[in-house]
DNA sequence: TTTATTTACGTAAGTAATTACATTATCGCG
DNA sequence: CGCGATAATGTAATTACTTACGTAAATAAA
């Protein structure tokens, strides 16, 4: 029969949550062996409050990794135990400061010795355990706060996708396709203009035949991007019809579509690759920059389009 | 403020459940997040399901480390929510083999590549971590399960009591604790002879003035134990007197104890070392046997003592 | 075969946490 | 200086377990 075990990791908070358990029952055990009445789930909270004299309920909470009702609840008990008192704290009349009583020390001066001893055979236990579990612990918190398990699975995702990103070039069934992710992309943050129309309808004739090329980004048997790079004036490219399917974006396929461009402009005899944008498309443009265009004043003046008012021109590494 | 880091090893079982913890809340979260309405702590079980088509509930109890009452919880929501079914086994009719139903199997379906993502991202996590995180926690799981905290605290006392016996000489204000102590052990097993008394009331006069010696065994001031070296016929030594206070039997202070009085005979001139025991105390005997005493016939024939009734010599290894 | 013990499972009750919500005090800002 | 936002706490309800106990089937012992 499988056991958990070639299941994997998912099994792994099962297995802490039963190690933590064992650990509780025994510590309990051992309390109770040493006919000392007290449970293994206070002591950490007895301890805190033994170093810092008083602290309020959520200091404690915060430092016992608990929430602020299981610090209540437990401080209500240990008050009623006469292990803990509290006083409301001088400047802030909401706070509850938490301190030990003279009966909570006794109790405290009983646990030390056998806390201290556990402390030991605890000791020895992780040493076994090649010493740093405490720490990869604390590392692995530290980490899944920083960036919980949904961002990590979906960034793993934008990995695979860009992974699996093809870069094509134009065939004749892309047309349409070529049209429609431009127009959708134009008509997200432009309007359609004349000249955009002509060029988007007849790619091949308008781009290819003059000398430039069309690359389109697969992602299995689905077209999701275009890009295109146009013979302009003094045997230059121009990089330009650059759409992204909106399902797409934000995934950081861009940068790898913008290199695919830039090697395909230097496998060509063109000296000069520049592109016109947008100042208000910033996504773009700093990925433009990232990847080696730098802004420069237009040697042409005005541009056909009336939406380009930035013209960047690509510096060789 | 001091932290509970300061405090130690001992929240490790706090650190270690809400670890466990996290982890469970944000792989819920990744469910959500995926439009899969499942909860992550039934996953184990459904997993373990899928891998072996029908199991009991107390096999899956214990192969996921909960209790039946548990499994038995969850089986009827699951059964509820017609992700599972049961039948009875044909050949013990108290067990309810538990299957997943059609729709559990979509379930599933649906989960197999969140569930081969989320492992891949736990395992790059660990791999962080030092990669035998999962290893550390099995075997920290299973030293507990074979030996207890509370056993591992017993015998870190014992050892440390081993530690400070201090084996002292005779000195006249010992008398009277020598008499106690053998007279008790006496009594216990025994007897007390004529000639114990005899020998017990005057240790100085009728042991260390005819050329033997009388170790006391020694813990924080207070007298525990006693050895006596007599000198006997022949240049020997016999070991006798050994008594232990009750409230330190069984502690392994015999062994250090029996060393001590072997290494005092080897300081001295006398060769040979005897004892004389009887065979109910096979504690003892198999003491003496492990330290260097193997048994012989005695060549005295009859013991002044009538309890005698085995004869072992000291065999310098 | 009868009888005692063990095993499989379920139900009830208890526990230690949680989330959700209510209350009151403090803070910050126009 | 008032007034909404935030913070500190408590209480209630919920949850996911646990232990304790009961029942019935299977197994071992007499």
């Amino acid at each position: 029969m499988k056991s958990l075990n070639d299941i994997g990791i998912l099994g792994l908070s099962n297995r802490l949550k039963r190690l933590s358990e064992i650990i509780h029952r025994q510590t309990d055990e051992v309390y109770k062996t040493e006919n000392i009445n007290f449970q293994a789930r206070n002591v950490p909270l007895m301890q805190l409050l033994n170093e810092n004299e008083s602290m309020s309920v959520t200091q404690l909470a915060e430092m016992l990794g608990q929430t602020h009702p299981a610090i209540s609840q437990m401080s209500k008990k240990l008050q009623q135990a006469d292990l803990l008192y509290h006083q409301i704290d001088g400047g802030d009349e909401r706070r509850r400061m938490l301190s030990i009583t003279p009966v909570g020390f006794d109790l405290m001066d009983q646990l030390a010795p056998v806390l201290k001893d556990l402390q030991v055979v605890l000791g020895r236990l992780l040493a076994l355990a090649g010493g740093n579990l405490m720490d990869n612990v604390e590392l692995l918190e530290r980490q899944l706060e920083q960036k919980p398990l949904v961002e990590r699975m979906s960034e793993l995702r934008r990995e695979r996708m860009i992974n699996s990103v093809e870069i094509i070039h134009f065939e004749k069934e892309h047309s349409e396709k070529f049209y429609q992710l431009n127009r959708a992309w134009l008509e997200k943050y432009f309007y359609v203009e004349d000249i955009d129309h002509l060029v988007l309808s007849e790619p091949f004739e308008r781009i290819i035949e003059p000398g430039g090329f069309i690359l389109m980004a697969r992602i299995k048997d689905k077209v999701v991007g275009t890009a295109a790079l146009i013979a302009a004036k003094d045997g230059q490219l121009e990089l330009s019809k650059m759409a992204v399917d909106p399902d797409y974006q934000g995934l950081g396929i861009g940068e790898k579509w913008v290199n695919a461009a830039i090697q395909q402009y230097q496998a060509t005899d063109f000296k000069g690759l520049f592109l016109e944008s947008n100042r208000r498309l910033t996504p773009a443009i700093s990925l433009y920059d990232k990847v080696g265009f730098k802004e420069q004043k237009s040697p042409y003046g005005k541009s056909p389009y009336s939406r380009a008012d930035i013209y960047m021109v690509f510096q060789d590494a």
